[in-house]
DNA sequence: TGACTTTGTGCCTTCGCTGAACAAATTCAG
DNA sequence: CTGAATTTGTTCAGCGAAGGCACAAAGTCA
């Protein structure tokens, strides 16, 4: 036994949840951070030690309250400013990004987001690892994992993309196993996480934005062509019992509605994309910028004034209500927040979008959730870093010492 | 400091998480009790001791596992026979039942169903509580609890009746502070927990019967008219933010249906009830039994051989299986239970069930729920009564010794 | 300036579990 | 029938992690 032990030996039990509440900004001070445990100032001081001593947070002698208060001011946690990293990358329609986060989830660096126009995907994860390699090296800091975000449902636990429906990829494709691949080709952890961009979105909203402090969240996001949906229960990610869960682009919205390729009409997936607004308003698309950037513009410019816009807007907003409603019916959730598209249209008109999911929930306002926009900027890239920091906050201890055998 | 101490003072925290495994029949001996709750034997031993003295288990010295094994055979836990109970009541459409039920789930005593035509919700849970009192009385068991099942939503914290739709009782009705009241009333633990028959249903199967080890459970069950939902997660009831979660029987399954009080048409609720099997099948309701029985016997006599029957339920399953894959789609449930007339569409075709199940859920095989039927008589009353043992088995110790204060 | 309030820290105690040693009850091989 | 092997139950010493308490520190308020 090499190493002696400080003989402060506390704190090791409540080490993760206290790494968690500092990282989620919900334990701004040690006093808080007391509180927050359920224990004792002795405990809470010991736990805030340790993860000093490990690396990951700072205590500043700057007081941390808002000043105001009585008694003598508590001293300020945060994030270590030269902490460790993790890896993190999403794949998108036409491309990917890669990004090192930091706890708290705060992006490091990040690179532009690549275009490519190949459709392989060990050699799309491939690029996008090597990014972030290079990220890593100039950084200069330490990696503890790497998390993946892709545009496709993640069955569990093979870690295959089911889909996409919308993007060139063949379908069970096995993501994880490429991922690690090309991270231990790096050089890296090879211990890669991969989830659907709308789930890890959900978490990182959930932890860093719009969905603090949500019980039961339910985020609704539409892409390029398509919308997914994700549920964040008690602060975990709930995927279902093969990942999935929250395939929510085929509620029936409108009987009489345009086909789907799932074999119905009318489906959310068709009647509330950004194709689906385009059209209503009678344009078609056009050649400069993806589809959801000319939603969007239409929305911001022409929303205020041209009746037809107006119109179209409202049609795609009731089909939104209509569909939401049927998930507050089945999940009931306490905040439901909006991405892509659906962002825009609640910005739009938010008071007409509340009013069509109480139209059509059984019980109206009693089933009273709180529809918020999205806050996060590339909250996908934050949510798959969210899954490589989560060893880390479940045991801090483990996850920074791996070798924990002799010698 | 009256109270010494027998110096055995092992197996506190784990108290609570044995005693659950015993309850739910995970625990047949202390062997299994030690590798399930993951400490050493001495720990398991001591924790077995202390449930023992708490008057809640009995460890016989017959041997408990099925013999064939090597080594000394472990001795066996069961449930004491002469240990404390709970209350449990159901009301249903046209009356209530009483019951005493055990640790296990074992229903120890119970009244008749007892019809009532009083539709006022005091006096009918009165009439409930004051049966149960009798039991009690000449049971002599001690009663630490109580729980009620309502066939309408229960809105949370508020304890208030949210429907039904199906039942002549006034909505929000404050059910829980009624059968406190009632409680009270007849000199009883005035802590009673009210839930919505179905969710206490999916629970009573989750712990004690076809539901036993599934990780995300669906329960969908049709009482006398309308359908119910519920989903037990990693062994705890989801019921939402408000309590309002799984109302299922709203979903569309049939865009040309008949209309619905929701103000849509094709519901499931209206497409799926014994109603809907008995018109399909061109049957007049009787003036005998309930639609539930009817519609049973219609199944159970006349299905092999009538082909109108079978074309009716034929029909309805495709719709119930369209119903079941939307859902299917969003929550990603490993196992299916179905309750009252949907259990007996699936005995009478189980094929037909399922394939109808996969060929609208959009992942087809790959989201592989398992349907079953219920298996346990009076879930709902089980259910009822698991509400009222939580908190014993959360903490055995001071749900039976109320006196924590001094003296 | 001093009372009051709240936070940080050191030391001892308490609680609850682990680990090792040993005894008990059964199966299996000869 | 006897003894080795195997698994279970029990006792006891020990230790890790948290609680409790006293005291010092750093502010606010009168």
């Amino acid at each position: 036994m090499t190493r002696s032990r400080t003989r402060l030996e506390r704190g090791r039990n409540a080490l993760g949840p206290a790494l968690q509440l500092v990282h989620t900004g919900r334990a701004p001070t040690r006093a808080v951070l007391t509180t927050e445990l359920g224990v004792t100032r002795a405990t809470a001081g010991a736990v805030a030690a340790e993860l000093q001593t490990l690396g990951l947070i700072t205590v500043d002698a700057r007081p941390g309250a808002p000043a105001g208060a009585q008694g003598r001011p508590s001293h300020r946690l945060s994030i270590a400013d030269d902490g460790p990293v993790v890896l993190a990358g999403q794949v998108h329609a036409d491309g990917y990004r890669a990004a090192l986060v930091a706890l708290g989830g705060t992006i490091v660096a990040t690179t532009p987001s690549c275009q490519t126009v190949d459709a392989d995907p060990a050699q799309i994860i491939g690029e996008l690892v090597a990014a972030g390699a290079d990220l890593l090296a100039t950084s200069g800091r330490r990696c503890l994992g790497a998390g993946l975000a892709v545009p496709s449902a993640v069955a569990e636990p093979e870690g295959t993309a089911r889909g996409p429906l919308h993007l060139a990829w063949p379908p069970g494709a096995p993501v994880r196993d490429i991922f690690n691949r090309c991270l231990a080709d790096a050089g890296l952890p090879a211990d890669g996480h991969c989830g659907n961009d709308v789930n890890l979105g959900a978490l990182a909203e959930h932890r860093h934005g719009a969905g603090h402090g949500a019980r039961h969240l339910l985020c609704v996001a539409t892409g390029h062509r398509g919308v997914g949906g994700a549920l964040v229960l008690d602060g975990r990610l709930h995927t279902g019992s093969a990942g999935l869960a929250l395939e929510v682009g085929h509620l029936t919205v409108d009987p009489a509605g345009r086909p789907c390729q799932c074999g119905s009409r009318g489906c959310l997936d068709v009647e509330t994309d950004p194709l689906a607004l385009l059209d209503a308003a009678g344009r078609a698309p056009g050649p400069e910028g993806s589809l959801l950037d000319q939603a969007r513009d239409l929305i911001r410019t022409e929303y205020p004034t041209d009746p037809a816009v107006r119109a179209a807007t409202h049609a795609v907003t009731d089909r939104l209500g209509q569909g939401l409603a049927g998930l507050v019916n089945i999940l009931n959730p306490d905040r439901i927040i909006l991405g892509g598209l659906h962002r825009w249209l609640l910005q739009a008109n938010p008071g007409r979008l509340r009013a069509a999911v109480r139209a059509h929930s059984l019980w109206g306002k009693d089933s009273n959730a709180a529809l918020q926009p999205c806050t996060l900027d590339h909250n996908s890239l934050v949510g798959a870093a969210e899954l490589a920091w989560q060893p880390v906050l479940d045991d801090p201890h483990a996850a920074l010492q791996p070798e924990t055998a002799q010698q």
